[in-house]
DNA sequence: TGTCCACTGGAAGGGAGGGCTT
DNA sequence: AAGCCCTCCCTTCCAGTGGACA
């Protein structure tokens, strides 16, 4: 037997010192440039160190902008406080995201504070408002101030509506010996407009909006996560700048600034280089953008990946500024070829302003004055993407279009 | 100043398919 | 198994529009 194969990315060898700091999950001992937001959920959750009742909140932002890093920081400090002088606080953190139903996210808030198995609500199998009054029932038992943070719930809002909002919001009527404050994180900046009014008024009476990080911002959490996480002197000049000002172009993104070291120094492990250079930082740079995109371009139906490749098509034959008509033409053009019946005019219309909105292309409607109105697009998929490749090895359909233009290339 | 192009984009509705309840 | 609802993709119809041109 040689060396083991997995030892030279686990030992000694790996430029990462603890790789866990750098993923996006971990919540750090100080947040930089998060002051504020903090000192706003301290003022408001300090009640619950009364034993009072904290204002409900609902926190803003785009993703990657520490809400729910800050929000556990918070609570955390909270809850060992609590601790210190003898009040009952309890903190229950459901992600909507992968929890999201009425029924889950009770019987998940619910198990969290059972008391012992008697109190706990099955997977399945009770009426919904059976286990809100199990919850309650834990709630009172336990007493004190529980913290109900509902992380992505503007996900939850959208598949079922409000209406498990309504009995969340309005527990502290029916509480005796507890009370509890319901903090919603969304990246939704319109998520209020989604709410039924009066559970809006409830929710939100504290808002609280993230605001971006700079690059420098940025590049602060990253020389803070690296002093931890990475070994001394490993990172090149120039290497944290570039994943800042990266991911600072992404609305102003820690987690993907945090992905893209990450993801820079396990290229450089994995290549065997002692020094992490801007040159990985590209490279995973590269990587995410493809992990990012290639699921995104291979689940697209049948016809938007048809639209997809026309605009494509005609970009490598140096046409850019395309207008709607001319990718409907080659669209058309396309599905002849390939003996599929074409989606009338109106559908196309759709399909790009689809694509314009997953990022894979830009369209700008303007106008040429008596020559018409219509949208100027181009693709806005980067070099090292091959669509053409992701949407022919997703799907069996579109090996004839792409086999049948070709040979309708070569002929012109 | 009005016309008119080549669309855009809203509205309403059809139909296939999947999941859930009965 | 049957019935129901919901979501997704698509069609049809049509009113609306920015700006070059006559």
């Amino acid at each position: 037997m040689g060396e083991n194969i997995f030892n030279h990315l686990l030992g000694d060898d790996s430029l990462f010192k603890n790789r866990d700091v750098l993923h996006h999950g971990f919540t750090p001992d100080n947040l930089p440039h998060r002051e504020n937001e903090i000192k706003t959920l301290v003022h408001n959750l300090v009640e619950a160190l009364h034993g009072q009742m904290p204002s409900n909140m609902i926190l803003y932002g785009q993703p990657g902008l520490g809400k729910t890093a800050v929000t556990r920081y918070v609570c955390k400090q909270l809850l060992d406080r609590g601790k210190e002088i003898g009040r009952t606080i309890s903190a229950v953190e459901v992600n909507c995201c992968s929890i999201d139903t009425k029924y889950r996210v009770l019987a998940k808030l619910a198990n969290d504070l059972a008391p012992d198995n008697e109190s706990l609500v099955p997977f399945t199998g009770w009426p919904t408002d059976k286990v809100l009054q199990q919850l309650q029932q834990n709630m009172e038992s336990q007493g004190g101030v529980h913290i109900f943070v509902l992380d992505e719930i503007d996900h939850l809002v959208k598949r079922h509506g409000d209406d498990i909002l309504y009995p969340l919001t309005s527990l502290n009527y029916e509480l005796r010996n507890s009370k509890c404050c319901v903090i919603g994180i969304t990246n939704d900046l319109q998520f209020t407009e989604m709410l039924d009014a009066r559970i809006a008024s409830r929710l939100g009476s504290e808002d609280l909006a993230f605001s971006p990080y700079n690059a420098s911002q940025i590049g602060d959490i990253l020389s803070q996560r690296a002093l931890v996480g990475v070994r001394e002197g490993v990172l090149e000049n120039g290497v944290i700048k570039l994943c800042s000002a990266l991911a600072a172009q992404e609305h102003g993104d820690a987690r993907r600034a945090l992905d893209l070291l990450r993801v820079a120094i396990h290229k450089a492990d994995v290549m065997g280089d002692k020094l992490v250079s801007t040159e990985h930082v590209r490279l995973a740079q590269n990587q995410l953008q493809f992990d990012q995109m290639t699921p995104v371009i291979s689940s697209l139906p049948f016809h938007q990946k048809l639209v997809l490749y026309s605009i494509l098509l005609n970009e490598s034959n140096g046409l850019t500024n395309i207008s709607t008509g001319e990718v409907f033409s080659v669209y058309q053009m396309t599905c002849n070829n390939a003996s599929v019946t074409p989606l009338v005019s109106r559908s196309i219309g759709n399909v790009i302003k689809n694509l314009d909105s997953l990022g894979l292309v830009t369209a700008k409607t303007t106008s040429l004055g008596r020559y018409g109105r219509s949208n100027r697009i181009n693709s806005c998929i980067p070099q090292n993407i091959n669509a053409i490749t992701i949407m022919t090895e997703a799907d069996e359909a579109m090996k004839p279009v792409v086999n049948s233009t070709y040979r309708l290339q070569a002929r012109l």
